[in-house]
DNA sequence: AATGAATGAGGGTTCATTCAT
DNA sequence: TATGAATGAACCCTCATTCAT
């Protein structure tokens, strides 16, 4: 009927988080209730409210926090790559690895979108076309110093992105392939799908 | 408060498919109410019943005649390539006309696989492997007769599935570019990413 | 699970009012849940919704029935009273009777106002008003004649109607005195208010 | 987290009374959360229940009060009217000021007598009944020696009453007349409804 | 084949209250 | 004395579904 001995705000709003992304990403955002979302923390839905003022607002955490992390992870990445190619290989080789690790927030980022209320999709939608934004800027480099053969740069931006995180689809841990056997197939079509291929090994 | 003046039962079954298709496709089968699917063609909720016995039944059929639809169309379409590099293109102008001209049937049969009842989802399941493996075919046949540089088939046949899938995301008629040139360039993409690439036209 | 056999919905309808009514008036509109009402009425809470949209709409219904019952009771009686003596008394008869009858319907619209959203607050609002301006119309004429003296006629009615409408607060059927008795008994003090009183029977 | 620099209990206490008199007259009890309560306050929930065991216990205090403080003012006052005329005069301007006054205990005390709980209830109706004696003792005063023509002493304490309480629900400072005009109609109102009238200043 | 009225379960959310801190 | 985290009950309302009509 009270605060339990040891509850501490800040570990439940984090549990919280852990549990909706798991269920949400699963069943779906719509299809996940207060109530399952509490039962997996070990709470009661009541409390929910604590920590988030409302449903919705757990879905645009989430969504936003994967986004700006995913951009920031990527952008503490990209200034190693000067040539278009191995930038390429280096966007295929985080974005996959960075997708297959955070498979649920990725999923509910791309899944979710049309349950977000229309402010929060807007503040979603800038930051994954931002993010598109970032390979764009690669293929562009690479499409102008002659090193990629693109048709369109956006649409092959998108191209690739949907390639890549069509990953999350099927990919599970413990399969026929490892992460790494997989990034390297994706990296050779990725780079054959801009006409260009990897620089062999020195 | 009977059967409306001029109404079929195939009529109102067809319409029931058609306004569910479109209100899953928009907002998520969970997200969407037997009422509001009985509003949208112009009945009460209580008439579907007539139709469909659950609304799952409505999920399933549409799923499944997605699939068997989309099959029976490649079907018809394919044993007119022989030669692996002509059916990759074949595939891809196809796989992108179909499923732009049915944008909702494939976004349902992409995204609601997991509000299938395990029955259902096997036998839709069953299906998209059938409709992989077609692609699969190709990849192998191109594969060994030195057509494809494919590191790994299944992988790849995934691979360009989910980049073509993709489009469904982002292409709206009447934008920049027109369904045809849209496919010129993923056809492009496609055979780059297995090594090949289209035949010089004689 | 379904509808039951013999269940009309005007009837079904109607109970819920009444009950509602009842339930508004005795524990105010914030205090009494769906669930009460239903329970009333003999059905479930989902039930409700079948004949009004939201419970705000039922306490709506009930006070802008009233008040147009209300105002077309008392216009079909007042016609009748030509001097503004004989019309006030019939306003004070006319009144303690209505509103010793309708007890439950009063209370609530007196009591409840500030239970209605804006919208429905202001449309009772201009009933109420209208029906003052009855009373205040009689005040204005009996000023204007000589027959009564009153020093603010706005006033002046709102003063009598309190007066009037607070017999509810206390009154009890079955008690010391009757209506009849106590009808007597505010009409002379209504008349005394405004400095006139009951002509003797001739 | 614990004690606010400068927070003294008893004001607190005081701060805690009057945001709920001030909300529980706006909105009424039921309608008004803890919650809210102690936002007015700049409080938490919690720490409400620091100086009030229950809300039920915030109410009843407030209403107790209220009705004793009212006693106490006219008690203060009464003892100065010998004459039923000049009392009943004094009643009026008394309880006209008072409860503009304190119109927010003023409307709760006839509002939320049905929010009190039995034992509550009867401790509150009490005071009320025995200020209401005191009007009643003034007409029966005024009936005895002639002055006031009453046809029932506690019918006419009851009207009065509720004429002069009617006050709160319309007069708003600041309106077309000041506390003292109105306060001179009502005396004129409630002397004319028992049969008497002023006394012509000497 | 359609309606309209019902159910029982469950939705998101708020409530008064408790209690470790 | 105040906070913030929790409870369990209850809130209004919607759900898929049923069935008399």
């Amino acid at each position: 009927m009270a605060r339990r001995a040891g509850s501490i705000g800040s570990e439940t709003a984090r549990d919280i988080r852990a549990a909706a992304l798991r269920l949400f990403a699963r069943h779906g955002y719509a299809a996940v209730s207060m109530r399952q979302i509490a039962a997996a923390v070990g709470i009661r839905a009541g409390a929910l409210y604590n920590h988030f003022p409302t449903k919705q607002d757990i879905l645009r955490e989430l969504m936003v926090g994967h986004m700006e992390a995913l951009i920031g992870a990527w952008e503490r990445e990209s200034f190693r790559f000067v040539d278009p190619v191995a930038a390429l290989e280096g966007f295929v080789r985080f974005h996959i690895r960075y997708h297959l690790d955070k498979a649920d927030a990725v999923f509910l980022a791309y899944m979710e979108l049309r349950s977000l209320e229309p402010d929060n999709f807007r503040a979603v939608d800038r930051l994954r076309q931002y993010y598109e934004g970032c390979l764009r800027k690669i293929l562009a480099r690479g499409s102008a110093d002659g090193a990629f053969t693109v048709a369109d740069v956006p649409v092959g931006a998108m191209a690739i992105i949907a390639m890549l995180t069509g990953l999350n689809c099927w990919f599970r841990a413990g399969g026929r392939l490892g992460v790494d056997a997989i990034a390297e197939i994706y990296v050779r079509m990725a780079l054959g799908s801009v006409g260009a291929r990897l620089a062999a090994p020195a």
